[in-house]
RNA sequence: GGGCGAGUGGCGGAAUUGGUAUACGCGUACGGCUUAGAACCGUAUUCCUUACGGAUUGAGGGUUCGAGUCCCUCCUCGCCCACCA
């Protein structure tokens, strides 16, 4: 008997398979299709990753069971390779990235090949290959014709650290209040910087109201809807001296209880208001000094600030209100959201009713409130008060009584407003896709061709990356495109001297369209097939990283939903249904890191214990969703159970007895039934089962043979070798591949026992058992349990009051 | 402060969706094999109790013949967002 050499198995097989690239997904295949897809990696580092084989082996296990199960499966893989580790190796080295990034992509891609990965080869992409990213380019000038990509200038987030702007998506906050990015966590600032956006905002309706079609679980639908942070209500216009401002309100029923107005210190108009004030220089002052205070200090939980413009007041939208209302600059009101300026109303809005405390403002209550809000601030609704001739209305009526008079009265309108901001699409870093246009001297913008045609005055995309003498970022918002000269001054149509755009796109761009391109990879005349989007999209699961839900599965959302209005793809929706992996903790129970020393690589373990014990133990963990540290015996047990299956093979026999027979039908109805759920980690335990089961009984070919194919998603390496042994194949074919055979039926009558022990509860508790035959009536069956010894003690003599028998399950009887 | 989710042995986790709670695995204990072993094999393992028996799914209440599962109140933890007018 030779012993369990899982290296020498898997090396063998994995050179086949690829050889032959035996996970091909053929276009308009008769047999359904499913696309089956798990974010593609960022490589950076030696290889694949813990995080990428969590997030990679339960898709794989799936993706494997529907192909075996008759489906055309498209399980594809890729790189998502600009950024910055290539980048960074460049500066320290002078590798140029383009090398660096082919050097770690084949590392990666053998890795992949090493954990047993079904992937269809012939459908890898890179977002870093210009085949690739001269598509990216043409989406951007399709959003540039559409007019939803725009240049101007706007305050935006500056990390000098990574010497980049940042997207809002990409600023995080840490614990302390303090604004980081999400990539190295080091600090950012505000600046103003004339940028290059995306406006995702117009699409923000369409965001909300498309996660109707799509079944993602609520977490995720509910982390969009509050990023994108849709509020009803009214824009309001009050006059501030002789200037009219606009001001947006959710609460326009708490028009009347307006007692100050607040203007953001970064706010235009201030200008022209401070000349008008009394206390110019006080104001001057207090706006210098927050301007110079960091977002930290203009946190919550800080006290809020402010100062009035002395001698200024505004005049309310209603001419019954004739009070005169002060008017305040103060750090709490943010010039991102809504106009800048907000009307205080300190009665019903907990920050109005902070500030107004503070610098013993009015407080009027315009919505009578319960008895316990008395002398407080209350956000409810209710009944109106102080609010002239409206007093008595419910709040929620008045709400849309106001919105008509500011209407009838030329004040206002019904408005809806977003939290999300548009998307800043430009970095000053070299590796990125360049952006595709150049500026005029009379500083206009211009593509460097028409998408529609590719007819262009100066050329065709793509538009390649140009050498520089080096990769450094510089401080002051300029890219390192900008040191090729030759390249940058160029002429436009006329003639005219002009300059190419400088920045890159950022990280994001590539990955928003990736998985249309796997369904036509090579395309060179569109970026893809009309007719193989059809057949493929949308992407039936997508598995990828909770980290993403307001970053790429929002970004790509946006850029499908851009297409397909543009009639470019044929779904409104790229993915009908997202799930989000969870973590691999290092063996101490905390995230892994380097400095920490307690890293897992998959290829040291793959070396160790190969892939198929590491495959069956991530699998075995838990629920993918979940977080797990790793555990270093649990990895032998999965290994003692491939070496327990492997010596199995000695122990077929002709026929199966009968215990070997009705554990393997139990065997492949569970799993069956599980891996469509997901439910992988029972699946695997269900393997297990078997296994203890058909110890010292004889195993027939046709069972051996059944319980290889079951084995084949979680083992790939292992069941084909046992496959090809069981046939007696000497020589390799690909569509004798274990891979490529029909999932094992179950027949239910073998599984199904006619002579059942079921349990006795006395009232409720559970007191003794008995063996009924599955057709027994219930009458037969009650009256066994009365009927037996130990139940007859507990009954003590009394005849039950009430029986209940859940047939084949349980007896109940009640004294 | 807002949103989402979760609390089951020493640990990772099961539970046919209202029907024997703790499957499977780890760990532990004892035994076997061995010169020896962190290797392998066997047995046990929710807790209390010598036993009979009793208790038990974060706490408390409810519905039900029957609740980890459904309803109400509370507690704890995790993740995301957060001065968004």
């Amino acid at each position: 008997m030779t012993s369990y050499n899982h290296s020498k198995i898997e090396d063998k097989w994995k050179e086949k398979w690829f050889a032959d690239n035996i996970y091909e997904a053929p276009d308009f295949s008769e047999k359904p299709k499913k696309y089956i897809l798990a974010e593609f990696p960022y490589p950076s580092g030696k290889a694949l990753h813990a995080g990428h084989m969590m997030r990679y082996t339960v898709p794989d296990i799936y993706a494997r069971f529907l192909r075996m199960n008759g489906y055309n499966v498209l399980f594809p893989m890729g790189w998502d390779a600009f950024g910055l580790p290539a980048e960074n190796y460049a500066i320290k080295t002078g590798v140029h990235p383009a090398e660096r990034t082919k050097e770690v992509v084949q590392h990666y891609k053998e890795s992949f090949k090493k954990m047993g990965y079904g992937i269809d080869w012939t459908r890898e992409i890179n977002t870093t290959d210009p085949n690739y990213y001269k598509w990216t380019q043409w989406i951007f000038l399709k959003f540039l014709e559409a007019g939803l990509a725009e240049y101007k200038e706007m305050p935006i987030w500056w990390c000098e650290e990574l010497k980049t702007v940042l997207s809002d998506e990409e600023v995080l906050t840490d614990k302390e209040g303090n604004k980081i990015s999400e990539r190295g966590e080091y600090p950012v600032e505000r600046k103003m910087l004339k940028q290059w956006v995306l406006k995702i905002t117009e699409y923000a309706d369409k965001l909300i109201e498309g996660l109707d079609l799509v079944d993602f679980p609520e977490a995720i639908k509910q982390a969009q809807i509050n990023w994108i942070g849709r509020s009803e209500g009214a824009s309001v216009d009050f006059k501030i001296n002789e200037n009219t401002v606009n001001v947006f309100t959710t609460r326009p029923d708490t028009l009347y209880g307006v007692t100050f107005m607040a203007i953001a210190p970064e706010h235009p108009m201030l200008d022209e208001l401070i000349n008008q004030a009394e206390n110019k220089k006080e104001i001057l002052a207090y706006v210098k000094d927050v301007k110079s205070r960091s977002d930290l200090e203009r946190q919550i939980k800080k006290e809020k600030t402010g100062v009035q413009l002395k001698g200024i007041f505004a005049k309310h939208p209603f001419e019954d209100v004739t009070r005169k209302i002060p008017v305040f600059v103060a750090d709490y009101v943010l010039m991102d959201y809504g106009s800048g300026i907000v009307m205080g109303v300190p009665a019903h809005d907990e920050r109005d009713y902070d500030f107004a405390n503070k610098y013993n403002l009015e407080i009027i209550s315009v919505i009578k409130a319960p008895a316990e809000f008395e002398g407080t601030v209350y956000t409810g609704m209710g009944e109106m008060i102080n609010s002239g001739d409206y007093n008595g209305m419910k709040s929620i009526e008045f709400f849309e009584a106001a919105i008509d008079r500011l209407v009838k009265e030329g004040k206002g309108k019904k408005d809806v407003n977003f939290k999300i901001r548009d998307w800043i699409f430009s970095r000053q870093r070299y590796w990125g896709e360049p952006i595709p246009v150049i500026h005029t001297e009379d500083g206009k913008v211009k593509p460097v061709c028409n998408p529609e045609d590719f007819e262009c005055v100066n050329e065709k995309l793509p538009l390649e990356l140009p050498e520089v003498p080096d990769y450094n970022p510089t401080s002051d918002g300029t890219s390192p495109l900008e040191r090729n000269a030759e390249w940058v001054n160029i002429t436009d149509e006329n003639g005219n001297p002009a300059k190419r755009e400088t920045n890159t796109m950022p990280n994001w761009a590539g990955s928003c369209w990736y998985y249309i391109r796997y369904t036509d990879p090579h395309n060179n005349e569109s970026f893809a097939d009309i007719e193989k989007m059809k057949y493929w999209l949308p992407v039936d699961k997508y598995f990828g990283g909770a980290e993403h839900t307001t970053m790429h599965l929002l970004y790509s959302r946006f850029w499908h939903k851009f297409l397909y209005d543009q009639g470019e793809v044929p779904t409104p929706e790229p993915y009908q249904w997202r799930m989000n992996g969870g973590l691999l903790l290092g063996p101490d129970g905390t995230k892994m890191s380097k400095s920490k020393g307690n890293v897992i690589e998959p290829m040291d373990i793959v070396e160790n214990y190969g892939a198929d014990a590491l495959r069956t133990f991530i699998a075995f963990l838990g629920p993918y969703t979940d977080t797990y540290p790793w555990n270093s015996n649990g990895i032998k047990a999965t290994w003692r159970l491939m070496k327990n299956i492997y010596e199995l093979k000695e122990q077929t026999a002709e026929k199966s007895d009968e215990t070997v027979l009705k554990a393997y039908h139990t065997l492949v109805k569970n799993v069956s039934n599980m891996i469509p759920d997901l439910k992988m980690n029972t699946a695997v335990s269900e393997i297990m089962i078997f296994i203890n089961t058909i110890k010292n009984h004889s195993v027939g070919i046709d069972e051996w043979k059944g319980f290889i194919k079951i084995l084949a998603p979680f083992a790939p390496f292992l069941a084909e070798e046992l496959w090809q042994d069981a046939n007696g194949y000497t020589k390799w074919k690909k569509e004798n591949s274990v891979h490529l055979q029909t999932w094992p039926t179950y027949d239910e009558k073998i599984i199904r026992e006619d002579t059942i022990t079921i349990p006795v509860q006395v009232n409720g508790k559970v007191r003794g058992e008995i063996t009924i035959h599955i057709d027994d009536t219930e009458k037969a069956v009650i009256a066994k349990a009365v009927a037996s010894e130990r139940i007859q003690d507990f009954l003590q003599g009394h005849s039950p009051k009430k029986t209940v028998y859940v047939k084949g399950r349980i007896v109940n009887l009640v004294v």
